[in-house]
DNA sequence: CTTTGATTTGAACGTATGTTCAGATAAATC
DNA sequence: GATTTATCTGAACATACGTTCAAATCAAAG
């Protein structure tokens, strides 16, 4: 059994990974050829099936990763019983995590029709977990009478789209700290569904 | 001066904008070829040339057909000064101009990467004037003490993101009907700027 | 230093791409 | 019915694609 240790694979299956994102991110999936992806790493395009063994698949797994992260981060966060304060912690907690991966987040909602069935099916239902946090937020509010809204499942939909966009203007050395963002934005939100 | 009455032309050009508009959103313009838009109208590949000088100005002139049907749209509607009624108005004409254009929104805020340069800057001025309407409304209520929003840009911004992602799930024979999709963002709306 | 085996190269595979264009087709005009 | 000309075909162009694989490379283990 040799090289085991400081192999290359270590190193260039990650950098793989990461070319293929910024790539994918700035040209979109489709008009990113695997050679584009080898140049990047410096490598040569057959040595990228080392790594994955199709295109599609490293597409797939660099959004599996980023749900599976996102899914996680949510987990690790304060659980409150109150629901405005839950409220705002998922604002915030959005925003902060969002802001900090454009790449990531940029390519799992824009090249969700590129993935095969399966791997659509998959990266659908890690995302509906998510988005049924918020729902359940907005519900528990209806229950407690701190909230006012007709449809929890729309409003969260609403919501979500609002926070999301961030990323479309959000720049990190821009007029407005992330800080300042995640305030203006919480204010937003929790006016939008309050009783 | 042969063929002016009744010629293919008239009838061959707009199925190929209709062809590419419904294989752009569908598949991504990047995925799509010029034999596909071909095959769709039940023509060769090559007389599409008669219609388009290439492809990038195909999917350009599909946005900038979008994009000013839709300040043309808005500048038919009536004005209001009170700015809570033209709040009310924007996002009511916002969500049914685009519920109506499902393929043409998804195209022009998808594939604005795959612009050229020159393409691109044409449709993002066009984009920033319909968002400046947006901006001036609540410019306005501020001044007039009914809003209360510390940014109007981002304020805006938050709220285009919010109307636009609507066509990410509504659908024609769906839960809700279109005034009842119109009415829950209107409350929305109205409670997430109100002072 | 030799062996081992993970890693990479570089060429090749069949197929697809956007675009061009000479020639065929057919509809409107005279 | 002959002429004109817009429209379309079908083949061709050079180039690019995703993927495969025998051979070369090279770092670690013995």
């Amino acid at each position: 059994m040799a090289r085991t240790q400081g192999s290359h694979s270590d190193i260039t299956g990650p950098r793989v990974r990461e070319a293929a994102l910024s790539l994918f991110a700035r040209h979109g999936y489709a008009a990113v050829s695997m050679r584009q992806i080898a140049g990047a790493v410096g490598v040569q395009a057959g040595a990228l099936y080392n790594y994955t063994p199709d295109k599609q698949t490293l597409l797939y797994e660099l959004m599996k990763a980023h749900m599976d992260e996102l899914l996680a981060a949510r987990a690790a966060e304060p659980v409150t019983d109150d629901p405005m304060a839950a409220l705002e912690g998922f604002t915030r907690f959005h925003i902060r995590f969002h802001a900090r991966r454009p790449e990531a987040v940029f390519i799992s909602y824009m090249e969700l029709r590129n993935l095969s069935p399966e791997n659509f099916a998959v990266i659908e239902e890690l995302r509906k977990t998510y988005e049924t946090q918020l729902q359940d937020i907005l519900h528990r509010g209806v229950a407690a009478g701190c909230f006012a809204v007709t449809d929890a499942r729309i409003a969260s939909m609403a919501l979500i789209a609002m926070l999301t966009g961030v990323n479309t203007w959000f720049r990190e050395k821009g007029r407005l700290s992330l800080p300042e963002v995640e305030e203006i934005y919480c204010d937003m939100v929790r006016k939008s569904v309050a009783a």
